[in-house]
DNA sequence: CGTTTTTGACCTGCGC
DNA sequence: GCGCAGGTCAAAAACG
């Protein structure tokens, strides 16, 4: 869905690229042409991911909601709006910090999250939007540490966990682990943090918009039609 | 035996 | 005021 720009880049920066009409800078052209088409397309897409985005911030910023945090998992609980909120990158509350683990082993129950903190669980909930149940962690240090968190399966993707941590340690952790951090993209520092957002970003976006028929429309449309653009070439 | 996890009961806030 | 759903408590069980 969303196209590969490092190596768009590269492609068109080839070495030939001399005015002359032969074969090989016909092909160069036609494959400017085409990267240029598939651009637009792209550009488009985005436009409409990033309205969806728009969309969805609204919903989860809705007042009808008793308590914000509570809608951490499937805030699809209306009919209409299918969309949920994972792709939302930006939280209205300080504090709370929403986090993206991938599990491996789908066999593998425990919900358990590395992030160099111990914590004490003190509850599990089934929720009504998700099957899967809800643990709360505090931290081990409290009372004198505030953080607690929850975790749960993405309704989406069986393979990510949801962690929502309320409040900051005031402590130092034991140990550091990276994190796929979508609340605070400053804090994605290297290239490879950034890679596995993208990753975890474009899938919790397929899966949303998977739900939204006149996008799969649009979709199709702009696949078809890119196809046959490039068969007449 | 101390710590952690489990789990049913209870509390709280919100919508109707 | 009632019902619902999420969050928390606390006793019992499990574990090292």
């Amino acid at each position: 869905m969303v196209l590969d720009t490092s190596r768009a880049i590269d492609l068109n920066v080839t070495p030939f690229h001399k005015t002359d009409d032969t074969p090989m800078s016909l092909e160069n052209k036609k494959l400017k042409e085409m990267l240029t088409i598939v651009w637009d397309k792209n550009t488009t897409l985005q436009n409409h991911v990033n309205k969806l985005m728009q969309d969805n911030e609204v919903l989860l910023n809705n007042p009808h909601k008793r308590k914000f945090g509570q809608c951490a998992e499937g805030c699809a609980s209306g009919s209409t709006e299918n969309l949920h909120d994972h792709g939302s990158l930006k939280r209205p509350n300080e504090g709370i910090t929403r986090v993206y683990r991938r599990i491996d082993d789908l066999s593998d129950k425990s919900m358990v999250v590395k992030d160099g903190y111990q914590w004490r669980k003190y509850g599990q909930k089934v929720t009504r939007d998700n099957p899967s149940p809800r643990a709360y962690y505090k931290c081990s240090f409290a009372p004198s540490c505030p953080v607690k968190k929850k975790v749960q399966r993405s309704v989406d993707n069986d393979h990510l966990l949801v962690v929502i941590y309320e409040g900051e340690h005031n402590h130092e952790s034991m140990e550091k682990e990276p994190e796929i951090q979508t609340s605070s993209i400053s804090r994605l520092n290297s290239p490879m943090e950034m890679l596995k957002y993208d990753q975890v970003l474009v899938e919790q976006m397929a899966n949303s918009l998977r739900r939204k028929p006149d996008f799969i429309e649009d979709l199709a449309d702009a696949i078809s039609s890119n196809i046959l653009e490039y068969e007449l070439f």
